[in-house]
RNA sequence: GCGAAAGUGGCGGAAUUGGCAGACGCACCAGACUUAGGAUCUGGCGCCGUGAGGCGUGGGGGUUCGAGUCCCCCCUUUCGCACCA
């Protein structure tokens, strides 16, 4: 061992040693528990950053202590290597996106590798490989010929710096997920789309089962965009359709509030709805109708509904009769109402509804209650002050004819099964999920398996001839769909009839590619299937699951989506795929920049300066470390300066996982300082403790030196405190905190210790070892190298990384006295120290005996004395 | 606007069930060792006060023998949703 800690050096030998004893490549066995941690995979964009470093530092430390605890631990690595910047380098470079991704994959599984990652290398999959998408291809034929996938004509989001279409989920408030700045475009094009709605149930209803495993914030987001709402489909006859020459008689609304539907003012369509169409035709339409909707139609859905725009409306002049109670309502078109969920129209109840209730003042509608507070005294007609919508058993119908008197839900109930009685509606249910438009423009993703036949319509290619492969030769210098115009990639025969026919030319999203890269994991090359049923049954679902909090919508829903649908295809028979989800922090900064030189990286700036020019560099507020703003840390200097175990270390001990973590320097050096600590205080023993072997149970407590018994009983508190940070709760804060103050104990003995006494040193060695051992998690490079020194020099034949986590003894954790705090009167009094196994009379004596609270009680008369057992007496006195 | 989370020393944070607020670390201060130290070691370090003592977990109220923790009201910050009928 040397008298020095060279964290690079010794780094990477025990990489080595690790990577030729195979210690961390698992496998299926049956007779050990098994534990599936997995970490969000990074796409390939050259480097490692330090939110990766985080997420991967988290998972790393679970996973070893897992390791250490006896299970059998599946932590694998993998890239999500389909995606738009190879195609954009591609072109830069006129080169191929596949060697840039792949020069990339090379260089970061090498940093990976040099912060010492756990992975079982083995297992490592890059989803732009044929081996793996030809399987991302083999799930859609199969869920083709389910009807899960189909094609659509759909108004699509477009990005024109991505130049291809987008998901709805990747458009949301209107601006492309990858282009903050550029706003979607809606074209018209023929489009794949997977079958969500047929799971938007299930997928909602599931959420309830993960309920203390994930986040309640994620459950909270997923469940707002999966947005169901139960209602029910009302049709209202139009009255005048004569007169206007309109085709259409009936107008058919969606609402959750069929209850309050005698108190319906007016209907209103959206601007796009159908009738207005008809009603332009037929030159019925006022003038001012006619600008109306050709303003609100050239306004884009953001902006009609954009905060602080104005409710604005305008009467179609047609009539509708409320099938309920026959009133005549006028029909109107507003800003407000959209099309494109569910009918695009609505009955408008303005004393029950927010929005209802601005647009009828405002255009002076009649305002009628409907429902009322249970215990309300308000005479029914009063006016109308603010609209009140709750929907539960506080509501009365009044003003709604036989429904007078029946409560809300009672009310729902009844008149949803009139409307269905009387043949003019349903109940009826909305999701605001959207099936999955799947079609992507580009060139860099997985081609879907399909092609196009003149005669026999869309025809999966055969399963035997999959994958259908990317060309190596595509040219990228293009406006168009770089597969669309590569004839040799196009032009195919019919696998059915032999005809000439063309190949789909488009790629699928690639959040295909991460919905279920966790299941090829655990079966890697299998050429069968996307995985062996038995293999994945073993290790899935997922026992924990470790990312940003960014995905909490987008990918988080389309794999649980894709773990259904794997279910309903055999391979697997759960519903969930990730038991327990850990949302980590983002790595923060603070900001700087100068007027000159724009944003500035901290390592430009010198004594509050520019380094260019000297100015002041304005410093900003802490933010995620971003290229943009260039707030970056890179972690591959600070693994040059400190070594891995330091940035590790740091990254767990300086927050909580799930919160925010900023990067201080300060801190850093604090880390490594402290491991500079430990192993000066085992080289100083090393040699001397590795030669006692003797057994614990040579020693009773009592032949122990106090300082011996006192070091044991830290040791292992220890244990018992950091088992519980690290496996119960997942604060590895504490756990370090707690580690240092073992690390603060055993220097502490150092001054005392008798090195004659065996039982000293038997103390020390335990301490010494638990120690090294419980800093494998965290700082597994120093810990291993540290271990092979107690072990004796040369026995370098285990790992600590796979050793057994320290056994934790309850007796020997026991202090043999304690120190209670004595309150009066709830105000901290003073202290008496008892013997620990104390009975709460026996305290309440100790405490009465005590001469200070004596004094301070004297005179007053005691009420009652309270007594916390071995933890406080408060005595209250008068 | 609606919903959620959070607010604790100069800073990051700790306090697992209502029971010693500030563990552990950073920064800082003093001292030791040193040619030197940005190494290491020792000690100090919530605020006010010379002191005894008092005050203190965003603010205000409450429950309790006892509140950072529970309840009510308010303020601030962050995040999510935002005319979805």
């Amino acid at each position: 061992m040397n008298e020095k800690y060279f964290p690079t050096e010794i780094e990477e030998r025990q990489q080595q040693r690790w990577a030729e004893a195979k210690v961390f490549e698992a496998n299926v066995d049956e007779s050990r528990p098994h534990f599936y941690c997995l970490e969000m995979l990074p796409y390939p964009s050259g480097r490692i950053h330090m939110g990766h470093v985080r997420n991967y530092s988290i998972g790393d430390a679970l996973s070893a202590y897992k390791r250490m605890t006896g299970y059998n631990v599946l932590h694998p690595m993998g890239w999500d290597a389909f995606g738009m910047p190879a195609e954009n380098a591609a072109i830069k470079n006129n080169s191929r996106p596949d060697t840039w991704t792949f020069e990339n994959i090379n260089a970061m599984r090498a940093q990976l590798q040099r912060v010492g990652f756990s992975y079982d290398w083995r297992r490592e999959i890059a989803s732009c490989t044929p081996e793996y998408y030809r399987w991302n291809q083999w799930f859609f034929i199969q869920m083709f010929k389910k009807g899960l996938l189909y094609r659509k004509n759909a108004t699509v989001n477009w990005c024109v710096k991505c130049n291809t279409s987008l998901a709805n989920e990747q458009a949301e408030g209107g601006f492309c997920w990858r282009h903050e700045d550029t706003p979607v475009e809606l074209r018209e094009l023929e489009q794949w789309f997977i079958r969500v709605s047929k799971y938007a149930d299930q997928l909602l209803d599931d959420l309830d089962t993960l309920e203390g495993g994930w986040p309640e914030r994620v459950l909270t987001m997923q469940r707002n965009w999966i947005g169901r709402s139960k209602g029910a489909e009302v049709d209202f006859a139009i009255d005048n359709t004569i007169e206007t020459g309109c085709e259409t008689h009936l107008i058919r609304i969606f609402t959750t509030r069929i209850d309050t539907i005698y108190g319906a003012s007016c209907m209103i369509v959206a601007p796009e709805h159908a009738l207005i169409d008809e009603l332009i035709a037929s030159g019925k339409a006022s003038d001012e109708l006619k600008a109306f909707v050709e303003k609100q139609r050239a306004t884009s859905k953001e902006d009609r509904i954009a905060e602080g725009t104005e409710k604005e409306g305008v009467s179609t002049g047609l009539f509708a009769i409320n099938p309920f109670n026959g009133k005549k309502l006028p029909i109107w078109t507003a800003n407000f109402v959209l099309t494109g969920y569910g009918t695009g129209a609505i009955m408008a109840v303005p004393a029950h509804d927010e929005r209802d209730f601005e647009f009828c003042k405002k255009y002076d509608l009649p305002i009628v209650r409907v429902i009322k507070m249970t215990d309300s005294t308000e005479p029914h007609d009063a006016p109308v002050e603010a609209p009140f919508t709750a929907k539960d058993e506080s509501g009365l119908l009044i003003n709604s004819g036989e429904w007078s008197g029946k409560t809300v839900p009672e009310a729902i109930a009844t008149m949803t099964a009139k409307a269905v009685e009387g043949g003019f509606g349903a109940a009826q249910t909305n999701f605001k999920i959207r099936d999955w438009g799947v079609s992507r423009q580009r060139a860099w993703g997985t081609p879907l398996p399909f092609i196009h036949c003149p005669t026999c319509g869309i025809v999966p290619v055969p399963e035997d001839q999959l994958p259908v492969e990317l060309p190596k030769d595509l040219n990228f210098n293009t406006q168009g769909a770089p597969l669309a115009e590569h004839a040799g990639f196009v032009n195919v025969n019919c696998p059915t009839c032999g005809n000439a026919a063309r190949r789909d030319t488009d790629t699928m999203d690639t959040f295909v590619d991460s919905s279920w890269y966790y299941f090829r994991y655990v079966d890697p090359h299998n050429t069968e299937l996307p995985f062996d049923p038995k293999v994945a049954a073993y290790w899935t679902p997922v026992d924990q699951y470790i990312g940003g909090i960014e995905h909490a919508v987008l990918h988080l829903i389309y794999t649980r989506l894709w773990t259904k649908i794997q279910r309903d295809l055999g391979l697997i028979t759960f519903d969930e795929p990730v038991k327990n989800l850990l949302t980590q922090g983002m790595v923060c900064l603070a900001t700087a920049r100068c007027e000159e030189h724009d944003w500035l990286n901290p390592t430009e700036v010198l004594d509050g300066k520019c380094k260019f020019c000297g100015r002041d560099a304005k410093i900003g507020r802490t933010e995620k470390m971003s290229k943009s703003k260039k707030n970056t840390i890179d972690p591959d200097e600070m693994i040059n300066t400190f070594g891995a175990d330091t940035v590790r270390l740091f990254m767990l001990f300086a927050a909580p996982p799930e919160k925010d973590l900023e990067w201080d320097d300060s801190a850093v050096e604090g880390a490594s300082r402290y491991l500079n600590r430990v192993w000066r205080i085992v080289y100083k023993w090393h040699e001397k403790v590795s030669g006692v072997g003797v057994q614990v149970s040579e020693f009773s407590p009592s032949e122990s030196s106090d300082a011996a018994r006192a070091l044991r009983r830290k040791t292992h508190q220890t244990i018992q405190r950091i088992s519980n940070d690290i496996g119960q709760r997942m604060n590895f804060n504490t756990g370090v905190a707690a580690l240092m103050e073992l690390t603060n104990a055993i220097y502490d003995f150092d001054k005392k210790v008798d090195e004659n006494n065996a039982g000293d040193m038997f103390a020390l060695k335990e301490a010494l070892e638990a120690l090294v051992k419980m800093l494998a998690p965290y700082t597994p490079h120093i810990a291993e190298e540290l271990w092979a020194a107690l072990r004796g020099e040369g026995g370098h034949t285990d790992f600590v990384v796979v050793s057994a986590w320290p056994a934790f003894d309850a007796e020997l954790a026991k202090a043999d006295e304690l120190e209670i705090p004595v309150q009066i009167n709830g105000k901290m009094s003073g202290r008496v120290i008892v013997a620990a196994e104390i009975d709460d009379e026996a305290l309440k004596q100790a405490v009465f005996n005590d001469e200070k609270i004596k004094a301070k009680i004297a005179e007053r008369q005691i009420v009652k004395t309270i007594v916390v057992p071995k933890r406080l007496v408060n005595i209250v006195v008068k």
